[in-house]
DNA sequence: GACGATGTGTTGACGTTGTCAACATTGAAA
DNA sequence: TTTCAATGTTGACAACGTCAACACATCGTC
């Protein structure tokens, strides 16, 4: 049942993998096409069956990157089922940590690398979906946790904080401003505070 | 005709100059060295005379926009002197603004572009300064408008949320949650929540 | 079995890029 | 006037993204 081409196997996902991982190690601008197919084992122009250009690989690498969030968002809403404001607070504090952990990527994804007009169905979904998920969990807090305000402030006012914090962190700019911030106690009061503020 | 002269007079300035323009209308990745000295009007290598690398050449692009930044900042202290609400609001209100205007220039300075590991001393004390003046900023609210709070807390809290809208705001980002928002309004609203947080 | 069609990988080429070494030109110090 | 450091130019190189031409494995059809 599982259709293997014929030499590689997967090359595709080969491709995403390796370039996944030189990305991380050697960072966005050491991130060549040619490179990506020597680690995987083919030539210079076998990506070239499998993606238009280097931009739609490093599309599907992004777009790896926001399965990962939803996938977290959405066992989170398993782990922590009736407890919203639990949810809530584990799904910022994993939106961080994914910065964190894979700041290359967290940059590829939200970084202005990609170019917004090209982007590939495969991409715009994994976006879409994700954001989806995160909307869902918000809502989830909505009349319990909350004030009565449009579900677009809520989502916004948090989203905004944790994204902020998450891409000051991947870049290393907490640092700038206090050499003793760590993103983990970073992420804790900050939602504290923007909790209070939204808190009914 | 004036002819030009061998030598350019202020290449450097030229260069960056040149850089942030092409920059913001190309893009990053159209950005290349060899276009940049043929916009300034000299050879491919001219600007090895002035930069070490082109690294350091977007470094100076990205010091000038934390240069700029920091200017505003300082700008809305004398024009509402007495008001630090007033001058916090409208500090993270330039911030957004200018990451809209100059998004490319905003993930320069941010994103995961520039190796922070090589930064230039120009650079470094121009992000260094540009951060003193956002924490003066809300410093000058402490004891009036917050509770009291480490200043660490308050500046991590406004920071992250500004800095979060600004760059999915640059990104262009807002509208995969909202069609309907726009930055402006959108800052209005998440800062009126997070003042909320922290207000006394 | 034979056999093209099709999908997949390779090779070689092209123009562009970042960078360097060698050279040219200039303005100012001596 | 001579000299020299600073500044700009030229030509080279390897690596890059991309493309066209080719090679081969697999499969449906006869």
């Amino acid at each position: 049942m599982t259709r293997r081409p014929y030499h590689h196997g997967d090359l595709r996902a080969a491709l995403v993998e390796a370039a996944s991982a030189l990305l991380e190690t050697e960072g966005a601008a050491a991130l060549s096409l040619r490179r990506v197919a020597r680690a995987a084992g083919v030539s210079h122009a076998a990506p070239y069956r499998h993606f238009r250009d280097k931009h739609a690989l490093l599309e599907a690498v992004a777009a790896a990157g926001f399965r990962v969030l939803e996938d977290r968002l959405e066992d989170l809403e398993q782990r922590f089922t009736g407890d919203p404001r639990r949810q809530i607070l584990e799904a910022c504090r994993a939106y961080v940590a994914e910065a964190v952990a894979r700041p290359e990527r967290a940059h590829l994804m939200f970084g202005g690398i990609l170019d917004p007009a090209r982007r590939s169905d495969e991409l715009h979904a994994a976006i879409e979906e994700s954001f989806a998920a995160l909307v869902a969990t918000v809502r989830r807090g909505e009349g319990v946790l909350f004030r009565d305000l449009p579900t677009r402030d809520l989502v916004l006012t948090l989203w905004s904080a944790t994204h902020g914090l998450a891409l000051l962190a991947a870049a290393g700019q907490l640092h700038d401003l206090d050499r003793t911030t760590d993103p983990e106690a970073a992420i804790e009061r900050v939602l504290g505070h923007v909790f209070d503020g939204l808190a009914r």
